[in-house]
Order: C-alpha cells, then sequence, then structure tokens
DNA sequence: TCTTTTATTGATCATGTGATCAATAGTCGA
DNA sequence: TCGACTATTGATCACATGATCAATAAAAGA
C-alpha cells in the first residue's frame, strides 16, 4: 500500500500541492453540505476530509467563504450556454427541442448534490438561487413560450405560468427523489416525454412519437 | 391600554396557563423555524416570543420535544380524511373532484410556514414526512390514478408517475413562491385549472368548461 | 545531505448553545 | 388581605463551534 497513493483514504497523506487541495475541499464540503446542510459543522466536515479543521480557514478565510465556494462549484455551468439558442432553432422539430433541453438537463439537475445544495440555499435566500431562477425563466422558459405560442394551431396559448407548471412537474421528481428520498423511476425520460406530450398537445401541436428523437 | 391584554405584545404579562403558554410557544416555533430553519437557536425563538430560554425547557424536555411538536402542530389535518371518499365519488364530474380538491388542497399547503417547514423536515428526513407523502400516494393519488383510467375513453392510461406529474406541476407553484420566493400569481386557482384540464385532454376525459364548478 | 519553504497540525481562545436550578413574583383560594 | 402554589426568571454549567497561531514536518532546491 503505497503512501503516497492519492486514491487511498487511509495513508496520511498530507502537503498537497494548494490547488488541489483547496479543490479537494471544495468538493468534500459539496458532498457534505448536501447531506447534512448548511449548518454542518467544520469539525465534521473535516474530519469526513481526513484533514484537520484548522486546515480548512488557510483556504477559506472563514466558513461563509466555504459555502460560497460550495455555491460557486455547484452553480456553475448548470445552465449551459448554448440552450437559449438551440430552443429556438426552428429546423428542429419543437418537441424534439423540448426532449432533447429536458433530457440533458434532467440529467444535470437529478442529482443528490445538486438537488438538496439548490434546495438549501433556495431556503436560505441566497442570491446565487436567485439569479439561477431568473435567468432560467428569461432564458430558458421566456423563450420556450414564444416558440410553443407560435407553433400552437390552437386559440389556446401558453403563458409563463403554464411553462412554469411544465417545468415543475418535471423537477418534482427530483424532488422526490433526492429531497423527500421517495422511491422513482430509475429512468425519468419515459415521464419527462408523457409530460412534455400532454403539454403539447394541450396547446394543439404536432407529435412525431417516440421514434422521432 | 389593560396590562392583562393578550394582544398586547408589549405587556410583561407573566404566568399565563400552562396549556395556553403551550399553544403560544408552539405557534411561536412554527413561525420561527419556518423562517430560519430547524436549526434556529432557542435564544432567538424566546426573544420572538417575549419570554425567557429557560422556559422553553419548562414545557418542552429539550429542543428536539419541541420540533416534533412543530411538525405535529403543522402536519397535523393536513390531509383532511374526506378527500379518498370524495375522490372516488363518481356522481360528481371527474374534473370537479380534481378542481374542488385543488382548489382546497392548494388552500391548504400554499402557505408560507407549512411549505418551508415541509421542506426543511423533508430535508432532515423526518419520519412524519415520509409517513405524509406515503399517505398522499396511497389515498389520493393511488385512488386518483384508477378514476382517471377509468374514465379515459384513450388508449393511453395515466400511471401513477403522471399522477405524481400533475401534483409535482401544482405543487411548484407554493415551491417557488415560499421557498425560492419567486413573484406568482396571488391567486393560483387559474393555473391549477389548466393543468388539471391539460392533464385530462390528454387522456381523452371530457371537460365540462370552466363554468361547471 | 543540508537548508529553505510552507502545507499541515495541535493547542487554544472567545463566544454560542442546549439545558439546569434555585430564587422570584403573579395569581388564586381562604 | 394573606398565604400557598407555581409560572417565570436570571444566573450558571458543560460542551460545541468558528477561528487563530505558534510549532511541526513534508517536499524541493542547492
Amino acid at each position: 500500500m503505497n503512501k503516497t497513493d492519492i486514491t487511498d483514504p487511509k495513508a496520511k497523506r498530507r502537503r498537497l500541492p494548494p490547488s488541489e487541495r483547496r479543490q479537494q475541499i471544495v468538493d468534500g464540503a459539496v458532498a457534505f453540505f448536501a447531506k447534512v446542510g448548511l449548518e454542518g459543522k467544520t469539525r465534521d466536515l473535516a474530519k469526513h476530509l481526513g484533514i484537520t479543521q484548522s486546515l480548512l480557514f488557510k483556504y477559506f478565510e472563514n466558513k461563509e467563504a466555504l459555502i460560497e465556494a460550495v455555491y460557486a462549484q455547484v452553480y456553475i455551468d448548470r445552465l449551459s450556454p448554448e440552450w437559449p439558442r438551440r430552443l429556438i432553432d426552428r429546423n428542429v422539430p419543437l418537441r424534439s427541442r423540448l426532449l432533447a433541453f429536458y433530457r440533458d438537463y434532467s440529467k444535470l439537475i437529478f442529482e443528490y448534490e445538486w438537488m438538496r445544495i439548490f434546495m438549501f440555499s433556495g431556503l436560505a435566500g441566497a442570491e446565487l438561487n436567485r439569479r439561477y431562477l431568473e435567468h432560467l425563466n428569461k432564458m430558458i422558459l421566456g423563450p420556450l413560450v414564444n416558440e410553443i405560442q407560435a407553433a400552437s394551431s390552437s386559440s389556446m396559448k401558453p403563458d409563463m405560468e403554464d411553462l412554469w407548471n411544465l417545468h415543475g412537474g418535471i423537477v418534482y421528481i427530483g424532488i422526490r427523489q433526492h429531497i423527500y428520498r421517495m422511491p422513482c423511476p430509475e429512468d425519468p425520460s419515459l415521464a419527462i416525454e408523457h409530460a412534455v406530450d400532454r403539454f403539447l398537445q394541450a396547446f394543439s401541436i404536432e407529435q412525431n412519437g417516440s421514434a422521432n428523437l
């Protein structure tokens, strides 16, 4: 058993390069705070990481700074910048765009750590949480309203509230799974597909069937 | 200004009847923990109540017991025992039953204190939370699947996952409002009606129009 | 091998926090 | 009005917690 083997949790490998150690702490903090909440104690986190509690404060001025780093790590790249463009690409059928978006998006958000830290930070009123939801509203759901309205052949047109309903119904799968720890389908794509199809059907939008995607 | 006026928060009215004081504490604790989370400090709660911190421990053995009382207060009567019966009463049109249920239910759950304590307790893995969701699953959504399947004239029949999608989309309104503190419609009944109608339409169930209810 | 550098530790501080208990002071019955 | 009862308080304890810092030891260069 090599004492310098990074993958061995038991080996007392002190003196990591600072950037590496910092990343290790952030990764551990994400897992730790996702599990126990943002009020988790620094001593418990340190034990979980196999380092001393005082070392945390060499890399982060205080606990608040550590939590900010956790937020940054978790929120970063959660909304891919290419989606606003792809969602309005009318060369692709609307249904395919919706399914492609939610297939990718659900992969990103139906994840234990994201779901729980997002909820914890939401309850705590974190600024990043607000900004994320505003971004989602403006860059994703807003354009989608236009797309669906344009594609609708019915007199009934969706508004933002309808879009949030579609979105919420899908996100709720992840909430049930990771917040409430309820038994959920291992693969949510079928449920998502049905939800999207019900939504489009309500606005009389042709559906190409599941073979299309 | 009468010194014995209970409604006056400034009057130093000591010595309440124990049952009254206990209820006052529980009510205050519900509001307090809903706001700051279950890790809120007993000294802050006491200050908020205008009593001393030590008095809390005269009415509750420890903080855990107080939180259990908060759970009990908030969870109690949240699922009316008459709904399982009313939801399967086929003398009433299915759409009306669904709308009546979600009209009542949303009144109960789209409430700051319930929403947040439900979420806090869910994240904490509280047993009451699990039981509540199991009850909802078995006594409300389960029967609804049968009702909708029976009413459906389409070959497409909903399953539990579809019902959870309908439910989640509606509940998500309250999450947006009280967890994420996003701007939401003051009256959610229209959004609920639309969600229910889209759902029923997907299973080819006649809709009596909004005049019916 | 020896020296320098610095990542890491262990001890410690100041304050916060749940909980306890004797002392105090409302309230009610006689 | 007076005494008994007890709801309430204020002081306090034991421990937890975020944060600090001098001492230590792992790594790199000469």
